[in-house]
DNA sequence: TATGAATGAGTCTTCATTCAT
DNA sequence: AATGAATGAAGACTCATTCAT
């Protein structure tokens, strides 16, 4: 039984994931992450190889835990507005919290890697995101409760300007205003006269 | 007279620029410098202390060569729209050439500082950005050629999405067309029926 | 009883014969026999406590299955060229099958031990090996088979250019007649005209 | 000018050697490079990378300072018998003082190598010494000084008894006269009734 | 006996940085 | 100004070895 192994590694990763908010992801070496989790060397290594391999599992273990699209999918019936203002909230929250995430670190590492293909994980969520952006707003233009708009354009708007609070608030003091005048923005574009 | 020295100086920042958008700013190594340019490592050592203050006044280089206001001010009498869409222009350009851009420098470089008070040039900037795009707004919206918007508002929407089409279009395999879609609904956000 | 351990041993010695015949000595790790003998690490600390102490098992339980002596004793009565003879089948057949052997490994082994005293299993199998040689050769000179030779030194001759052939084959890509040219040289000098 | 690199470049080599005679070629490591030269790491490693670049480099230096070959060449007017007591006079002594060789790190070294095309240093005096001593023998065959022998079988004896000397001497606690005994037999061979 | 997590020491390697020339 | 040899610290990584289970 490998119990106490997985909880181990668990460990490492809470702690890992901390380290990597707070200071990115090529800082953290693999020293550091032995003292955070409070283990030797060879301790560490006898799970994991390299910074690298941890941060991937983190972020995994992330992204299976969300999923955008079943939230979609089982209310069918509700108003695309009701929807959208869900949506949109938790967009808000996540701009909000920049300062703890994991959005600096995600950046480094992402483009670190050779991204050829472009099939990593980073990806497949934005992906997700996008089609699950598409479904709503069509839901809500044949129900009439949107606007007329370039569906994919609104998209990117979306997407762009949620990504681009939440990597580049990072490196400017941005207003605490700034999410929630975007979030209004956004809506503003789907319902006229919000 | 340092003119041979002043020379060298800009040598360095040229070949350093290089490196820094092709491998980010933690990446590169004072080493490398040395190498990129030809120069020993005590030569180096002669102009710059770490790749810190290389990348710090190549920035500012870069900051001070550029200024938006200006472009303003001298057409006052132009319209608000043709303004606009010489502005958006430019900011689809840079969108589009992601690739090469230092933006990953950037985020990596001020990410590493110490940004409280936030007084740093890439701040500054961003203030500046702010600024030019408030006076263009309120100019257009006084000669009625742009819409009723919420200025602040519009204007994060515009900068964040740009900052976000740049920063993760280089962790992201992104669709070529971003660029011209986003800036065709923020014309269509100013410019109704554009 | 200790019937599983024993076998266990063996097994592990088997293992561990394969990686020290294709890698060497050093190159193998405790941990490199663990992985090919399928065991955890305690696991094998259990039998051995390093791979000298394997190795030297190994090579112990191979010397005792030789005994070149005894071959000679039962046949007093042979012919010294059919005892001459197979001998040195022997001999060619080992030197031709270069790169299987562990003659790499045991290089290696004995060179980094401390052989002040010599009394290590090597040399004891040296001695035997001149042992034999002295006694068929006297044998043969006795029955005027072979040729009247100076005998420590046409031994040297045969052990040393055997034992070239086995360490020195391995470093450089020899000549496929090689041993049956010295085989053959070699009878020619027992046998004149051979 | 970089004549002080030059000299700690030989200095390294020195003290490199002396290790690796003692050692062996696998135990000896950077470390143990850098204490004996009196270097600290990074001041070794300005210079070569790996103790295999540092062996690598010494062993061509010893190959290129000597030259089997032209000794043959320049004395065409001498006996045969004259030049074969001069190469064996060298080939025992080198064989007499075993304990000080190279040979046991040259063993490990080239059999640690990929000897695939076997065109490496080690291979290159092989073939070298092969030449040689056919030269000769020819020489002295066609002078009618030396019996008429299997010219290839005999140099195989030569080289491979030698080499045996050499490598297995360092396994095992051989007689002082083995080198002579040896020396005397092949002189045996070539001219009968030496 | 056997497991495999954990330790800690040792080596490799890379850099920023200094300094005599 | 410039060279490049040298330093020393830091991090990566690997193993022999131990120990609770």
């Amino acid at each position: 039984m490998n119990k106490r192994g997985q909880e181990t590694r668990e460990h490492i990763k809470k702690c890992a994931a901390d380290l990597f908010a707070r200071k990115g992801f090529k800082q953290v070496t693999m020293k550091d992450i032995c003292v955070a989790a409070g283990l030797s060397r060879g301790g560490l290594y006898c799970h994991y190889n390299s910074t690298g391999q941890i941060f991937q599992e983190m972020i995994n273990d992330m992204m299976s835990s969300q999923d955008m699209e079943s939230d979609l999918k089982i209310r069918q019936n509700q108003s695309a507005a009701a929807i959208l203002n869900e949506l949109l909230d938790r967009y808000q929250n996540e701009m909000e919290d920049t300062g703890a995430s994991l959005s600096l670190a995600i950046y480094e590492f992402f483009s670190s890697q050779d991204m050829a293909g472009g099939n990593h994980a980073l990806y497949e969520q934005y992906l997700i995101s996008v089609n699950t952006w598409r479904k709503l707003i069509q839901y809500g233009m044949e129900r009439k409760e949107f606007c007329q708009v370039d569906i994919d354009a609104v998209i990117d708007l979306i997407i762009f300007s949620y990504q681009g609070v939440r990597m580049y608030g990072r490196l400017v003091p941005v207003d605490k205003e700034i999410p929630s005048r975007i979030i209004r923005q956004i809506k503003s574009i789907l319902i006229r006269g919000d």
